[in-house]
RNA sequence: GGGCGCUUAGCUCAGUUGGUAGAGCAUCUGGUUUACACCCAGGAGGCCCAAGGUUCGAACCCUUGAGCGCCCACCA
């Protein structure tokens, strides 16, 4: 006799179970022709990090999908890794030098990258170990990381492709600095915050112009106006002397129509040097580009007496002197804008021109430089040359690339769209550096996969390698083949690439998902993968953002504890939907923890039955047939909600099924009569089907159910379940259900009736069609109903004083003098009365209106005539019922 | 300014080709029944944001509006 604890108990198992997947190598897919592949390339953790619920989120989703196709037949392949990520983790390392007082400059470039791959190593191994918490069946044994050897020579390997064609480049242009990072950052890694200041109305000459930043104008020697704005045209194409900071300058007068009358007084000088929109100003008009403010974010020799201050400093105290000056018209205070802040520390930043490394996202290619190998990344797309950015959105115009939900297609395409050259060189010390060399004697350029020492062109070994890094992107925008081995044709590669799905949050879509897509269809002409599944954010149960500061965050390791990995794998899952946050708090999860014991409870029980039964009876009792039914729908249901991504609607018909079916129904007709292999076939269903979503107490459950056998199989790798259509009884099933719902009828008049709960009734039934069914299940309605005596007859008399109850022509009644009150059981008929003559109103209107008969799908009326037809029978009996009483 | 999403039971959310509104939690009543109190049985609870329109029929489709949230652009 197995002896199974009363309540499943998760810790006993989890890391047992999870080694034994491991080291049997479950996880690990051997490439095989016979068999499709279905990839997924985890999005890598940071490697400085820990596991954070949109982590579990998307580990939980990942292995569902993974788990679902592996069982399914595929050559199932989930390859973890981790990323560098760049600014984030130099500045995670920069804080902790921080606390000892000093700076990365201290240690010297070399020591500190020293500093940060130990750093990295620790967290790494943090990772990892959570990630394994989560039950992820994901390949170690493929493990990547975005700074290895072999992923930075694919990002060497494509830098150098990028550059001899051109798409990369060496510009002097505007970008956005953030002076504390010291770093340049992409136009989508700046996030805004709305914020109030001082505006400030400056005399500048004959006009007043506004600007919240003063400091940026001492060099300003341009006013744009509309060309419509009556109030300047005199000055249009004039040259003339003002007076200025430091003197008189000279100003030219401009007319563009990117002033805005309204704003301000609709004059405007331009800064070149500090502003994006100045900068193109300068460029079409060729003004001079003059830098104000430094890298260092102190203000440059231009601002003379003020140069060497911070921004701030030096705008308080020229803002003095130009009042001194008589140059401030007024200052208005609440000014609200939105200031530009750097995404990963939140400084505000600092537009300002110098030398980058740029992708060109609109330079075209001919068609023939697309069409590599047999792709049709072309397909159905007009035209001779495409760039990049042309490609990306053609991917997913053409349906190549599908997005789910599909409504964050727009917001791909606008953004793509409005694609501006990529910035990709950082100042920061942590990350790929630039594989550029500059000869110091012939100022000859090299770009070159490996390090080296010579100068091609003059031998000289006088070589400087560019200073600059990669944004952490560039290598990440690889990860679906570099981490397959490219640029090394591997049979990974040509097996697992492109991949099958890319899960994410949509807030990385751009960051991430889009310049997979840019680099994959550049580098091999493929597409990265075939689906992108975007998941929410999770909130609290406010719907607040889960910050340290506000103290409501869940930290999923401590869910796990205390729950276990499943509960939160399903709370993670169920009653959410792809690119919708969702709401998570403690009672959700229990919620599921209760789930998870409950199917422990089934299969215990299941157990005990199945092995306490020698004999197997070949014979299917309705209830089995019922069952039988039940399962084949829900495998059905299962797969094609998994099939179409929908893993909430999967999950909770699992749940349903498990809890509204089997146990309440199925296990408790059990207790009368039962049937090993049934019992055995259904709950085997219902362990494969549940298994994606909640691995952990499935797996223990496939064990225990193996008993003492030897050689164990693993649940990890059973064969989903197909439906068998010689499993389906029709007929049984609606008998089944009938009788399902007598018993909850005499449930609930008893309960309504206030029947003492343990006394033993008598019932009538008067099954008319449904006789012999209710005949054969007798012994079953009278333990679920709880009925000393019941009477099952085709037809017969009305019992006097008793309470009835109509399910179409079938009659029950329940004889209950002296345990019930009749007046309120009259009163309960008046209403019943009432309900039904209001229903059959309703439904004789709709079947006397001639558009409706005429124009309804004829299964559609043809219900709603059998409804009408039922409630009738149904009032009938309920009125006479009255009419006796 | 441009775009997207949401508004359904007290709470969190389903409701996919338009056909008598659903689940979980919470709540109420009752319960030591051959698994499970992390349980069982039963009940109550909804002008499906508002107003129009299409339709035989609308939570669902169309228009407008309100409230909330998000993304993008930009404010010199």
């Amino acid at each position: 006799m197995t002896e199974l604890a009363k309540a499943y108990d998760a810790k006993k198992y989890e890391d047992e179970i999870y080694k034994k997947w491991e080291e049997l190598g479950f996880f690990k897919p051997e490439i095989d022709p016979s068999k499709k592949p279905f990839t997924i390339s985890m999005p890598p953790p940071n490697a400085t990090g820990t596991l954070h619920l949109g982590h579990a989120t998307m580990l939980a989703i990942e292995d569902i999908l993974i788990r679902y196709k592996r069982m399914a037949g595929f050559c199932a392949l989930w390859l973890p890794g981790t990323d560098h990520a760049a600014i984030a983790t130099q500045n995670k390392v920069e804080g902790i030098l921080q606390k000892e007082g000093k700076t990365r400059h201290d240690l010297g470039r070399d020591k500190f990258l020293e500093k940060v791959k130990e750093y990295v190593a620790n967290s790494q191994d943090t990772i990892r170990n959570q990630v394994r918490k989560m039950g992820s069946s994901c390949d170690w044994s493929r493990e990547a990381y975005t700074f290895s050897d072999q992923l930075s020579f694919a990002v060497n390997t494509v830098f150098k492709r990028m550059y001899q064609d051109g798409l990369i480049y060496r510009g002097h242009r505007i970008v956005n600095w953030c002076p504390r990072c010291q770093s340049t950052l992409a136009d989508d890694e700046v996030t805004y915050k709305e914020t109030k200041s001082r505006f400030y109305y400056i005399k500048y000459g004959p006009v007043i112009i506004g600007t919240a930043r003063p400091e940026t104008k001492f060099a300003d020697k341009v006013v744009i106006v509309h060309p419509d704005d009556k109030r300047y045209k005199k000055y249009v194409g004039k040259e003339m002397e003002i007076d200025w900071i430091d003197g008189k300058i000279k100003a030219k007068f401009v007319a563009d129509e990117v002033a805005d009358m309204e704003m301000g007084t609709g004059a405007m000088t331009i800064t070149p040097a500090h502003s994006f929109v100045d900068f193109e100003l300068a460029q079409k008009y060729g003004f001079e580009i003059i830098p104000i403010i430094g890298m260092d974010g102190k203000m440059l020799d231009v601002a003379g007496e003020f140069a060497g201050m911070d921004v701030k400093t030096c705008r308080e105290k020229l803002v003095k002197k130009m009042q001194g000056q008589g140059l401030i018209d007024k200052i208005d205070e609440d000014y609200v804008h939105n200031l530009s802040i750097c995404y990963r520390c939140g400084t505000s930043i600092e537009p300002l021109t110098s030398d980058q490394w740029f992708i060109d996202v609109n330079k075209k290619f001919p068609r023939e430089k697309w069409e590599k190998k047999d792709n049709n990344l072309l397909k159905d797309l007009e035209g001779t040359n495409f760039s990049i950015k042309d490609i990306a959105n053609h991917v997913v115009r053409s349906g190549q690339i599908k997005i789910v939900p599909n409504s964050f297609d727009k917001t791909y395409f606008h953004w793509m769209d409005n694609l501006r050259d990529w910035c990709i060189s950082r100042q920061i010390w942590w990350g790929h550096r630039i594989p550029v060399y500059y000869c110091k004697d012939c100022g000859h350029i090299m770009v070159e996969l490996d390090k080296i020492t010579v100068c091609e062109k003059c031998s000289s070994v006088n070589l400087r390698q560019d200073e600059d890094t990669l944004d952490t992107w560039f290598s990440s925008a690889l990860w679906t083949f570099s981490t397959l081995g490219w640029p090394n044709e591997t049979e990974d590669l040509k097996y697992f690439h492109p991949t099958q799905v890319m899960e994410t949050g949509y807030d990385i879509l751009f960051f991430w998902v889009a310049r997979m897509i840019i680099m994959s269809t550049y580098t091999l002409g493929e597409i990265p993968f075939e689906t992108v599944y975007l998941h929410g954010l999770v909130r609290d149960k406010e719907g607040r953002k889960m910050s340290k500061s506000l103290g409501n965050g869940i930290d999923p390791l401590d869910m796990i504890a205390k729950f276990g990995a499943d509960p939160v794998r399903l709370s993670l899952v169920i009653g959410t939907s792809p690119g919708n946050d969702m709401r998570l708090y403690e009672e959700k999860i229990s919620g599921y923890r209760n789930f998870v014991n409950k199917l422990w409870n089934a299969a215990r029980f299941s157990m005990m039955m199945i092995e306490n039964t020698k004999e197997n009876s070949s014979d299917l009792s309705l209830a089995d047939k019922w069952i039988m039914t039940k399962t084949q729908t829900l495998i059905e249901e299962v797969t094609d909600f998994l099939n179409d991504f929908r893993l909430s609607d999967a999950g909770d018909k699992i749940y349903d099924f498990t809890w509204n079916v089997f146990c309440d129904w199925y296990l408790e007709i059990s207790k009368v009569h039962h049937n090993p292999a049934i019992l055995k076939y259904v709950l085997d269903v219902v362990l494969k089907l549940a298994h994606p979503f909640s691995p952990f107490v499935t797996e223990a459950i496939f064990q225990e159910l193996q008993f003492n056998e030897e050689n164990k199989k693993m649940l990890i790798s059973e064969k989903w379940p197909n439906i068998q259509k010689d499993l389906v009884f029709e007929i049984a099933t609606k008998q089944m259900e009938t009788i399902i719902d007598i018993i909850k009828s005499i449930r609930s008049i008893r309960a309504e009736s206030k029947v003492d709960p343990v006394k033993k009734i008598q019932a009538y039934i008067y099954g008319k069609d449904l006789t012999s069914a209710l005949l054969a299940k007798s012994e079953v309605i009278k333990r679920l109903a709880n009925l000393g005596e019941l009477i099952i007859a085709q037809s017969g008399q009305k019992i006097e004083d008793s309470v009835s109850k109509f399910i179409g022509d079938i009659e029950i009644y329940l004889p209950l003098s002296g345990l019930v009150d009749f007046k309120k059981e009259f009163e309960r008929l008046k209403k019943e009365a009432k309900r039904l003559t209001d229903y059959i109103t309703a439904l004789q209107l709709k079947l006397n209106n001639n558009n409706f008969v005429s124009k309804a799908p004829e299964h559609v009326v043809e219900e709603q005539r059998q409804l009408l037809k039922s409630a009738k029978t149904e009032l009938a009996k309920v009125e006479e019922q009255i009419n006796k009483s």
